[in-house]
DNA sequence: AAGTCATATGACTAACTGGTCATATGACGT
DNA sequence: ACGTCATATGACCAGTTAGTCATATGACTT
């Protein structure tokens, strides 16, 4: 948690902060990310930085929160219906969560490296916790789809969200930098890249993996 | 590419090396790894090092070369048979590559990391060689079982060999280790924490995976 | 014994890192 | 004008890093 004093700052300056250390973090490692090169891209001295977080990791933490609203804001504002079929939820959820990479390239990789397996040890904690969210909420679903006969009943619910969880992060994303033959790093510096996919290619490689998904684990 | 310097050196003493040198780059990422490290547990000097090696990231391929040939001796004394049915083959390679993950847990994390598409960006073009040596066989294998109809052919090869490639990695290693409520770290720190998993429950998630994906891609 | 040559060494450098702390600033209340 | 107090500062510290290099070793040749 951020220190009293980084919530008085003016609202500028602690977005100018935020944008930075974001922008740091995404880019490199937890570890290889740099306070010292934030503070000196932000113009504050590295004392303030000490002012407003208790210490790195701090404000790692405090930025993968800001990360995770900002999705959650995002989905909001996306077509997810919870209440919908479990097909239709899953292609809307794998929609929304591509868009979310790649229209805020800097959350989504921060989130991303966040619930890497063999993420660095000191955010071990973290880590668990992230993916614990994410596949519980898989799992549920699939349960609940499998209660109503949606879903095959003899699939393990756990290794299933498993697979699906695995998809729904930046799986669809790396396959078109993949096609663009970009990297993650060229992504990071110039998101326009990617703006050269078709809303028709988009829609068509979400509803190849909805269709792959579907046919592996519906009733017949 | 080792010096010869380095290859001229006994037999155990290049095997110490190595081994300790694995250990460290399979355990922390490329930038955290530590040469410093290495040296001082294999009793050698630093400079020696660079007598062996270029630099650290000479010294990193190397190991990366290791590893891919440790693989493919795994595989070859794996009942891999590469004439085999489409669905049949995908199995036997989950089955091998998850099994070398498990019993070279150093050599697989190398590797898995080596392959992640936001590895460090000095690492890029090692990166960039290693997954489409991956992708391509895949979307080969898939192309190939299109022809003789053994999968829908409405599905883009390339996008299907990406989500099968997705798994082949260290995909069903992850969903162990959850089970088991272990990091990755753990694991690679006591590798036989994992041996409680029954062969029936190995066979048991290979087989589930496959019949998903059975499910997902063959013609109906 | 002298010379050669591949190999081994570890002190050293320059460049970083996260984090600290005594000091300075400047707005506010008295 | 004085005192107070939250905030800002950057020199500084101890630790680490990849990489260098003059020097030493020791086996083998002449």
């Amino acid at each position: 948690m951020p220190k009293q004093t980084f919530l008085n700052l003016p609202e500028d300056k602690r977005q100018r902060i935020i944008e930075i250390a974001i922008d740091e973090f995404a880019s490199r490692s937890y570890s290889k990310a740099s306070l010292s090169n934030i503070v000196a891209r932000a113009g504050i001295a590295k004392g303030s930085m000490y002012q407003y977080f208790e210490d790195k990791k701090d404000l790692y933490i405090y930025l993968l929160e800001l990360a995770g609203q900002e999705k959650l804001v995002f989905l909001q504002g996306q077509q997810v219906d919870v209440t919908a079929d479990f097909f239709t939820l899953f292609e809307q959820m794998l929609t929304a969560g591509t868009k979310f990479g790649l229209e805020h390239p800097q959350y989504g990789q921060l989130m991303a490296s966040a619930m890497d397996p063999s993420g660095e040890e000191v955010l071990k904690e973290i880590n668990v916790k992230f993916r614990k969210m994410g596949t519980d909420f898989m799992v549920n679903l699939i349960k609940k789809a499998q209660a109503e006969h949606k879903v095959r009943l003899d699939l393990d619910p756990k290794l299933t969200g498993h697979l699906l969880q695995s998809m729904m992060g930046n799986g669809i994303l790396e396959y078109f930098l993949g096609e663009l033959n970009l990297s993650m790093h060229d992504f990071l510096a110039d998101p326009e890249s990617v703006k050269r996919i078709s809303d028709e290619e988009f829609k068509r490689v979400i509803s190849q993996v909805v269709e792959i998904i579907k046919g592996g684990l519906e009733v017949r």
